[in-house]
DNA sequence: TGGCCGAGACTTTTT
DNA sequence: GTCTCGGCCA
């Protein structure tokens, strides 16, 4: 009937006009998966079933809300600007901006980014007196995180021992402290605008019907909370579209929890779960390969990835000697590649850990071939960046306690740790802001203060452009970094800045501070610069999940590196680390290398690694065993043939590794030999120090509390 | 106040 | 191996 339907495969079209009930859209890695979301809505508003305004469209990324509003735009001739499709935070901030009175947070609340939220844990714990060897603010900032994910506040939490209740005592502390600054972490976004709407019954019945199509991507990575949210805005009328891949899912470490989608089946009475099969990015050896490999999982719904496009080249595996050699490899075989003129830019180089990209870093270098890495710091991470920032989020709430210390010495105008404890003192005891016990001070912060009026006197009236020229020269930033040797390049991030507001202000219509303020917090900006130059990627599997490349090298691929040592005990984190590799393998679209070195050098230690375990699950006529180059290479005596008869869960060993002996009991790693036959030095608690020869020793890993 | 040094960590990180 | 953090000193 109309032409956005054209080209649709019988079950992608099946999803897209699936009539309005809660429907549960099995997506596996290239099969259309955002094309099938975003025509679900354009069909929707096209065929007249809903307004724009009635959609609620979710998504984790910026990139992926941004995709499917320039798609939606490409389809259909509608304004998509004020649509509620965005990111979890991004529309809960929304929500929250919108009814910030029913929520009880202030005009300008701002956002904290998880380094602000540490440093108000770390400030709180130090008033609280609070030892910060027992507790780490680390695990504190993950354990106030983690329950917020669940839906938890303090007083839910439960306390069982002196321990957990201090850790529930600085959670409520936390809370009560950022409710006093006006700042919001981001799971607090979230948490806020769920108990918002679960509390104000005119809200959540306005919202909820308004959005009677509710559509979400990357259903698996859900939390529990965000779960919660989504339930609480379908009511029972509407119909909530869910698209995900169970398989895919590698967030639980960060809350996602798989089982949302059972519990979505059940929950929401769902009649219909469609499976997109039909994969269009990849050869059938790699999908072969990947299925493979994932059909080892047990805890999964099920679903296999076809193509038509053919069986493809082999997949090519590559055993190194060590890791120099791995990355040798790479380098060549990258050449030859960009002899038969595949793009640079085409081909990534996935690791299971970022530790891992400074060899190949190193090699490609030496190369001289063009790489890019991604997931360094990002734009708006950067010191010089965050400092202005504080600057302007003081001309808009000089509550916020966190940008006050960030700046108050920052050009350094000799308010040492006396003066701020001093002050910090006079907050505690009024239980105020800073600012607000600084404007009673005198001396040198009393100058403080008087900077920041003079920067909101200054700013009234000017456009955001003007006014982060006016605080980074006005306060002193600019002068600083101009001073400093290697400070060009902070000078070339301030104007950046000053040309993100720029755009900023022309893409959206908005020009307030707290907007871009707001923008700068929750989307922090691309991880580097320089995405035009034609070069290789490097990444993490993490970071690739979602996109695609001509050839993929996949390296590392050893035993406790992949699947990681820290995640192969248990046998959920075994198959998360499955899932990582069957993303890693769906990532190539027409060549696939994997590669695993003998030993390698990680964390100032040579480890000796098996192949990873995910290599024998491969069939073997999927592969092209690429050995004889190294064979060559390297003399006899230290070519090893490849271990590949190994039993089920072979650990692998490295020096301070607990271990235990049947005879001998607990002990401690002290050495290690590897080769054919591999022996491992123990020192144990009672028997003293022996060397074992691990083919016949049965030696176990000590289990970890 | 800044700089230097030693200790300890160190899987992944959409917002 | 290399980065970050905290303590200590000039």
């Amino acid at each position: 009937m109309s032409d956005i339907l054209a080209g649709l495969n019988d079950k992608q079209l099946q999803a897209v006009t699936l009539p309005r009930t809660s429907a549960l859209i099995l997506a596996g890695a290239g099969s259309g998966k955002t094309r099938v979301l975003t025509t679900r809505i354009a069909w929707l508003i096209q065929t007249g079933a809903i307004s724009p305004n009635g959609v609620l469209g979710v998504t984790f990324t910026n990139k992926a809300a941004k995709e499917m509003l320039t798609r939606l735009s490409s389809m259909l001739p509608i304004n998509t600007r004020g649509m509620w499709v965005g990111t979890f935070h991004g529309l809960c901030n929304r929500f929250l901006r919108a009814h910030h009175r029913e929520a009880r947070l202030p005009t300008m609340f701002q956002i904290l980014d998880i380094a602000d939220q540490l440093s108000v844990i770390k400030r709180l714990m130090k008033q609280m007196n609070v030892d910060d060897e027992k507790y780490p603010p680390k695990q504190v900032q993950n354990y106030i995180n983690g329950a917020k994910d669940e839906g938890f506040r303090a007083s839910s939490m439960d306390a069982y021992d002196k321990h957990s209740e201090k850790l529930r005592e600085i959670f409520a502390e936390y809370d009560a402290q950022c409710q006093r600054e006006g700042v919001a972490d981001f799971a607090e976004l979230l948490l806020r605008c769920f108990e918002t709407l679960a509390r104000e019954p005119a809200l959540r019945s306005h919202y909820q019907e308004r959005f009677s199509y509710i559509l979400v991507d990357e259903f698996q990575d859900t939390n529990r909370l965000q779960y919660q949210w989504l339930k609480l805005l379908a009511g029972s009328q509407n119909a909530v579209f869910a698209v995900g891949d169970d398989d895919q899912s590698i967030y639980s470490f960060r809350g996602a929890r798989v089982g949302n989608m059972q519990d979505f089946q059940q929950d929401f009475d769902v009649k219909e779960v469609i499976k997109l099969e039909q994969n269009y990015r990849s050869h059938s050896n790699i999908l072969n390969a990947a299925n493979a490999i994932i059909a080892q999982n047990k805890n999964r719904l099920g679903k296999n990835l076809w193509t038509a496009a053919g069986d493809g080249e082999p997949i090519r595996l590559f055993d190194a000697y060590n890791d120099t050699d791995e990355a040798g490899f790479i380098v060549d075989e990258v050449k030859a590649l960009q002899k038969e003129g595949v793009e640079l830019q085409e081909i990534a180089l996935l690791y299971r850990s970022n530790a891992q990209s400074r060899i190949l870093e190193h090699a490609l270098f030496s190369a001289g071939l063009p790489y890019r890495v991604y997931g360094g710091l990002r734009f708006f991470e950067r010191s010089e960046i965050k400092h202005s920032l504080a600057y302007l989020r003081l001309v808009s709430n000089p509550d916020d306690d966190v940008s006050l210390l960030r700046v108050i010495n920052f050009p350094a105008r000799g308010i040492g740790t006396r003066g701020l404890e001093q002050l910090q003192e006079v907050a505690r005891g009024q239980n105020t802001t800073l600012w607000q016990a600084a404007l009673q001070q005198s001396g040198k912060i009393a100058g403080f203060v008087a900077l920041i009026k003079i920067l909101q006197e200054q700013c009234q009236g000017l456009k955001l452009p003007e006014m982060m020229d006016v605080v980074t020269s006005m306060s002193g930033l600019r002068a600083h970094y101009q001073s400093e040797k290697e400070g060009e390049d902070r000078i070339a991030n301030l104007d950046e800045l000053v040309n993100a507001a720029v755009t900023f202000v022309q893409e959206r219509d908005e020009n307030t501070l707290i907007d871009f303020l707001t923008f700068a917090s929750l989307e922090a900006g691309e991880h580097q610069a320089d995405p035009g130059r034609d070069a290789l990627q490097l990444m993490t599997v993490h970071a690739a999940k979602g996109l695609e490349f001509h050839t993929v090298f996949i390296s590392g691929l050893e035993e406790g590196l992949c699947p990681h040592e820290q995640s192969m005990s248990d046998a959920n984190g075994l198959e998360e680390e499955r899932r990582l590799m069957y993303v890693a393998v769906t990532r190539a679209r027409r060549r696939l290398y994997f590669s695993h070195a003998q030993s390698r050098m990680l964390h100032g230690q040579v480890r000796y690694n098996i192949p990873s375990r995910f290599l024998d699950e491969i069939p073997e006529n999927l592969l092209k065993r690429l050995n004889t180059k190294v064979a060559q290479k390297y003399p006899e005596s230290a070519w090893t043939e490849p271990v590949t008869r190994r039993h089920e869960t072979t650990p692998t060993w490295r020096i301070g590794q607990n271990v235990s002996h049947a005879k001998f009991g607990a002990g401690v790693i002290l050495a290690y030999e590897g080769g054919a036959d591999a022996r491992v030095q123990v020192s144990f608690r009672l028997s003293g120090i022996k060397w074992l020869a691990l083919e016949y020793a049965k030696l176990e890993v000590e289990k970890r509390l």
